[in-house]
DNA sequence: CTTCCCACCGACTAGTTGGTTTGCTACGAT
DNA sequence: ATCGTAGCAAACCAACTAGTCGGTGGGAAG
């Protein structure tokens, strides 16, 4: 036997840790158990005594990383007395990130590649991400309204309309990124931006 | 042995049936050959008698089958004196397809699925997958040029540009119906109408 | 020091995967 | 009639999968 560090709640985070990169790269069916082992440098008995199967594992990284990500990327930012902006601020930080990263390990962002990945008779994986979209969809959404109360977003626009066509873009964009390189993603980001500027008050 | 029934063509074309089921409900790695032959009723002999590997099987049914289907769907529509009303019928059209499909088994759009299940080091399968999104992009993007010679379009927009959010639009929003159901494809519809229009002249 | 228990190890299993091999059979060419 | 080859079936294989299990290390409590 080797040494053993005997420290839970690192050993914890660190399979959660590899799991995010992982699953982030290949989605649920090509994300291997093995492969988080292996990577992380512990073993299959450590990983099943912390979870308790792969879906197990993927759930808790699901509440425990990517919920906490949409809140830092979409819903805090959100909170702005000029949601367009902020919208329009939202998608610049993303198209800076994916510009920056380097080619060979640009990971589409989770919630795309989960969502594609998981199957549809999956419910309990399905019903989480499900609960992700939805907050994602009532945060920009009641961000809209909001701003309609405050004169700062045009007052004919349908809130959860525009909340679909904004989650839509910006859910695909991330495949676009995969097939074309990151070179679209500047006029991506324009005509975007444009777009979100016709939801302004006249 | 059992009764053979000789037909290599008809033998090819019901395996490319089967796998296009498979595929685009389950994407590249959850997609199983042995679903495949099980469904379909044949052996792997066969299989393996007209596809020479599972990505080579993947590759001809792109070729034969989603190739067919994105210029039916979107390039042959385009070739339109006004772009921006074939693109909404476009959307019209998917729109009315994903509502009436039985919630049990309505297939995400392959372009979405397998764009998003193929790894990433997978170049030949990437490398087709890149083809298709291009001549997606070209399709919209020539078209709306043609429009804007024609008066049809805007002349300050970016066609390419324009392209991209078009498409990133397509592809999210099939991944928004697998999490949110049909319910909001009308509004998707709404909206995505709408900011189309703002794409035509003054 | 002894006891005790959680954290952890690593070999193991049962089942599945993509892919192969072998051999039978239909059929067209000679 | 004979031969070669294409079409197919069925059994087979090595590799790999998620998951299990008996056991061991370390450290805190008594």
């Amino acid at each position: 036997m080797e040494k053993r560090s005997n420290n839970p709640i690192a050993m914890r985070a660190k399979i959660l840790k590899h799991t995010g990169e992982e699953l982030c790269r290949y989605g649920f069916h090509a994300w291997k158990l093995n492969t988080v082992v292996e990577r992380a440098g512990i073993t299959k008995g450590s990983l099943f005594h912390h979870f308790k199967s792969k879906e197990d594992l993927m759930m808790h990284w699901m509440e425990e990383t990517l919920a906490p990500l949409l809140e830092e990327e979409w819903l805090s930012p959100l909170a702005s007395a000029d949601p367009i902006s902020a919208l329009q601020q939202i998608f610049r930080h993303r198209a800076r990130q994916l510009e920056q990263a380097p080619a060979s390990d640009h990971t589409t962002h989770p919630l795309t590649i989960l969502v594609a990945s998981v199957q549809a008779d999956d419910i309990a994986l399905l019903g989480m991400l499900r609960r992700l979209h939805r907050q994602w969809l009532d945060g920009i959404s009641h961000a809209l309204r909001e701003g309609q109360k405050n004169q700062s977003v045009h007052p004919a626009i349908i809130p959860e309309e525009e909340a679909g066509v904004i989650v839509a873009a910006s859910t695909g964009v991330e495949l676009l990124v995969k097939t074309q390189g990151t070179a679209m993603v500047a006029g991506f980001l324009r005509s975007t931006v444009a777009y979100l500027e016709t939801l302004r008050p006249a």
